[in-house]
RNA sequence: GCCUGGGUGGCGGAAUUGGUAGACGCAAGGGACUUAAAAUCCCUCGGUCCUUGAGGCUGUGCGGGUUCGAUUCCCGCCCCAGGCACCA
């Protein structure tokens, strides 16, 4: 094979690939262990579902993640970069229903031929370390941790509401909710209040808050959106007295300042509170039938602005604490029951919600908020007024600014008993329950005479059963299947049922990074402390931006529950974070076949039928738009080299990348355009050693070392400090373009080539961490015998990378008028004066009056003149 | 709707701390090589105007502002994307 090579001379991805990929997997290149000699990096990607295929967004999401392993282990260290399997959730039960494969089979085929497909794009997995989170080894230390968390109070039951199809009897998730609409049957979707399983995030709000600014590794983007999820508030609860009894309305507000304006009381419709005042009233049955309508409403839908709001009168009234105006009590549709107290007092004037409300319902209206420009006039404003401004009609604190009188009013309310200072949360507790079959049992037993009962640790696990049928309808497969639901009370020793929810995918994923540690630890509690000491925290974790809120916070979240029951002695998992942006590619469709793959269109026609397709706008690449890029087809015609090269080139991490075919090819081209000029020096420069000394040098010879340094500097810093791959390949581009530039050295001129040779060196090893395959391959080429796994990153030499002449921009009020070429060291008055002598400037100052000369050093002049 | 980002040539992008806008690549055009084509190598390439110059003007979503100087900072607007608690 090496034969072909040499002998054609051609560059032949897939020989290559599939060899030095071998050559890795025998050697065992990739394997780690802890080596308290050497500095650790852990390098985490997110890990896949098992979908069926790796997509464009896993190959780039990986190759980033590999390039940096590769280049740390380059540095020397000690890389831990694992990878593995979010093995349960939804597709795989829909898999289940729509072609009757089980999701086991469908899940570990699906394992099976990714993990084919990532090992060919050659990243440097230690796959030793493989987790697949539905295998009992797996979740079974999940269960024992939900039994511990259960015991501290931090895994509890309460009531909340599902989304339920009446026609599918079963709970649907979100995604399956389509315009309000089940996506199977298509019939209306309601609400089902079932007894569901939480873990108590919010226990650890404070901590989750305040290390958001104790992360500087995290995106500043990431950190505000968790900042915002959590949302914190301070605000005031105010008692409202009833107008008829002792009882209070208790609301939660952080607009204190507009209580004067408060004139009637909202309650979320679905609150108990509604049919307790409405009982026995004559208004009973309207009010039921108005509750149970917006109960069977979309909650995002009912709140949203748009929406018509909607009440109904509760025939109630309670007292405005500091006005004692009688206000009525509605219950509502747009207010929601789970946040705060779910009652709020409605200031018309100065809520849009509010004031939509009170106009529709003849409402009054007090404005209490005055602009600095106008006068309101509650009578004829067209909208409420939200901004700041003057307090009026609000007692003893007329003539404040309403954004400063807030903490007066709070105190207000304080002293005289009717309210207190008090501080909200956004962040709701984690539902973890799922009414599904493929996820970790939840590891609970009911029994009629004890109640909730958790499992015993030394029956763990609560295996999962194979033998299910899986239909889409009549609620959780496992609550259909005996063996699994009859059991016997770990307590009193009576018959008793399994809980029959499993969990909700997140929490597996809330921990892979600390197995990764320790595999395949079978003793108490699954991880080994001293591995997970040693590895953790991950050092670099990389995944897309759609996870920069749930998926991260249930994270930090575990790892520091784990933390308090000691198996773990870090606060956060992750010290750095890069979010990468998503793939694009425009989509294709043609008027009858609608969306198409990018295979079914040939010259801009659909090959069903020879319509012209219409292209549609750029999109994240999805199955439904059919604008995919199957990364197998780019590894066939072009190798995986390519793949990650194009991947890194098109674009930086953090953006989004759109798809181009053309762009391949100039990915491929490059790789090419380096092979053919590295292969024509290979026998020129195989027993050349790198150039060394400061023997004097040719002036395009001297310019190729120069720009090997500044390129050696350039790749460095572009891969340390921002990980922007884009802009290292484009400098080793301008290299090897350099390379071309220079005539070729005789045979016998052994420092010439000797400067020669130290260029290709440093663009192969700059290249090992992108393109590692062909590195390997011309490495060898060139006469080493070592695989380049284990040589050291190159070092560059200031002194050899300083230009010697820089040029000097001149501006005459901003405006580039000229410049001029200076010695680098220069000084500042010889380069200003220089600036004002060069011939075109003298031309168009003249006769202007110079006001000041601004030297920006090693930049420009800029010369401001006046007339 | 709310929260968070983004918008630069025909296209992907570069400009790292307010200092030469368009690096590098793609596409396009031209040349060399070839019997020819492909491949390769070299050159040109934001728009516009004229007096064709080492030329002028203009140009980073739109409208303002700050500054000697703004793609970069500030205010307002438009458009696009991600997340919004059961997709992962």
């Amino acid at each position: 094979m090496e034969a072909i090579t040499a002998m054609s001379g051609k560059y032949n991805p897939r020989t290559i690939e599939e060899k030095w990929q071998r050559h890795w997997e025998e050697k065992q290149i990739f394997k780690v262990t802890e080596d308290g000699n050497k500095k650790k990096y852990y390098l985490l990607e997110m890990f896949p579902y098992p979908s069926g295929k790796i997509h464009m967004g896993h190959v780039r999401n990986y190759t980033i993640g590999d390039v940096i392993a590769r280049y740390k282990s380059m540095k020397g260290y000690n890389v831990l970069h694992p990878m593995g399997w979010d093995a349960f959730g939804m597709p795989a039960e829909n898999a289940a229903i729509e072609h009757g494969i089980h999701p086991e089979k469908w899940t570990r085929e699906n394992i099976a031929n990714m993990k084919k497909q990532l090992k060919r794009m050659g990243f440097s997995y230690d796959w030793d370390r493989e987790v697949s989170t539905c295998e009992p080894e797996y979740y079974r230390w999940e269960q024992m941790f939900f039994l511990w968390m259960y015991e501290k109070g931090l895994a509890y039951k309460k009531t909340s509401s599902v989304n339920w199809c009446f026609k599918c009897k079963t709970v649907l998730a979100n995604e399956q909710v389509e315009g309000g609409l089940c996506w199977r049957c298509g019939t209306e979707v309601g609400e089902k209040v079932l007894d569901q399983w939480f873990f108590r995030i919010t226990a650890y709000v404070e901590e989750l808050l305040e290390y958001c600014d104790k992360l500087p590794g995290w995106p500043e983007r990431v950190m505000t959106m968790q900042k915002n999820w959590i949302g914190k508030s301070y605000g005031c609860e105010i008692s409202f007295p009833m107008a008829d009894s002792d009882d209070v309305i208790k609301v939660f507000t952080t607009r204190q300042d507009t209580i004067f304006g408060a004139t009637f009381m909202l309650i979320a419709a679905e609150h108990p509170l509604v049919m307790e005042l409405v009982t026995g009233k004559p208004i009973e049955q309207e009010v039921s039938a108005f509750v149970d309508k917006v109960k069977r409403q979309d909650k995002m839908v009912r709140t949203s602005e748009y929406y018509e709001k909607e009440g109904v009168f509760l025939d109630s009234y309670c007292l405005n604490p500091v006005t004692d105006q009688k206000m009525p009590i509605f219950a509502a549709n747009f207010v929601l029951a789970d946040y705060g107290t779910g009652c709020v007092m409605a200031v018309p004037t100065h809520d849009q919600r509010d004031f939509e409300f009170a106009k529709k319902y003849d409402l009054p209206l007090i404005v209490v908020i005055q602009p600095k420009d106008r006068p309101l006039d509650p009578e004829t404003m067209p909208e409420a007024y939200v901004e700041e401004g003057i307090l009026v009609n609000s007692g003893q604190f007329n003539g404040m600014e309403n954004m400063k009188a807030l903490d007066s009013i709070a105190t207000y309310f304080e002293s005289i008993g009717r309210g207190k200072k008090t501080i909200q949360y956004r962040l709701r507790d984690w539902g973890i329950s799922r009414q599904r079959y493929w996820g970790a049992p939840i590891p609970i037993i009911n029994c009629k005479k004890c109640g909730t009962v958790p499992v015993p640790e030394a029956d763990l696990p609560v295996v999962l059963p194979l033998d299910v049928v899986l239909t889409g309808e009549g609620g959780s497969p496992l609550a259909k299947h005996p063996s699994f639901v009859e059991t016997t009370c770990p307590s009193c020793g009576q018959p008793a049922t399994r809980e029959t929810d499993t969990m909700d995918t997140f929490v597996e994923s809330s921990w892979y990074f600390d197995r990764y540690c320790s595999a395949h630890h079978t003793e108490k509690p699954g991880l080994d402390k001293t591995k997970v000491d040693y590895w953790m925290p991950v050092d670099q974790y990389i995944g897309g931006i759609e996870h920069a809120i749930m998926h991260l916070l249930y994270a930090r979240f575990y790892s520091k529950v784990l933390r308090d029951f000691g198996i773990l002695s870090v606060d956060e998992p992750f010290t750095n974070l890069l979010t990468q942006g998503m793939v694009c590619k425009e989509s294709m469709r043609c008027p009858t076949h609608g969306y198409l793959f990018p295979e079914e269109v040939e010259e801009e026609k659909c090959v069903h039928c020879q319509q012209p397709v219409t292209i549609g706008k750029t999109e994240k690449m999805s199955k439904s738009l059919k604008n995919v890029v199957d990364p197998d087809y780019l590894i066939r015609k072009y190798g995986a080299d390519t793949t990650r090269l194009f991947c890194l080139f098109a674009s930086p991490p953090e953006k989004d990348l759109e798809w181009s075919d053309q762009g391949v090819d100039g990915a491929f081209r490059f790789i090419n355009r380096t092979w053919r000029i590295i292969m024509d020096y290979r026998d020129v420069i195989r027993d050349v050693k790198p150039f060394q000394g400061d023997a004097e040098l040719p002036e395009d010879l001297k310019n190729l070392r120069r720009k090997t340094h500044q390129t050696i500097k350039k790749v460095t810093s572009d891969i340390e400090d921002r990980f922007h791959f884009n802009t290292a390949i484009s400098a080793v581009m301008e290299l090897v373009n350099v390379l071309y530039q220079i005539p070729k050295p005789d045979k016998e001129n052994r420092i010439d080539l000797a400067v020669v040779r130290e260029t290709v060196e440093s663009i192969i090893l700059l290249l090992t961490p992108i393109v590692p395959h062909v590195a390997e391959e011309l490495w060898k080429n060139i006469g080493h015998q070592n695989t380049l796994s284990k040589i050291s990153w190159p070092t560059y030499d200031p002194a050899i990378a300083a230009e010697e002449e820089i040029t000097i921009v001149i501006q005459i009020n901003g405006k580039l008028r000229s410049r001029i070429n200076v010695p680098a060291e220069e000084e500042a008055e010889a380069i200003k004066n220089l600036a004002q002598a060069d011939e075109k400037i003298v031309k168009l100052v003249e006769g202007k009056q110079i006001v000041k000369v601004v030297y920006v050093p090693k930049k420009l002049v800029n010369i401001v003149v006046k007339g």
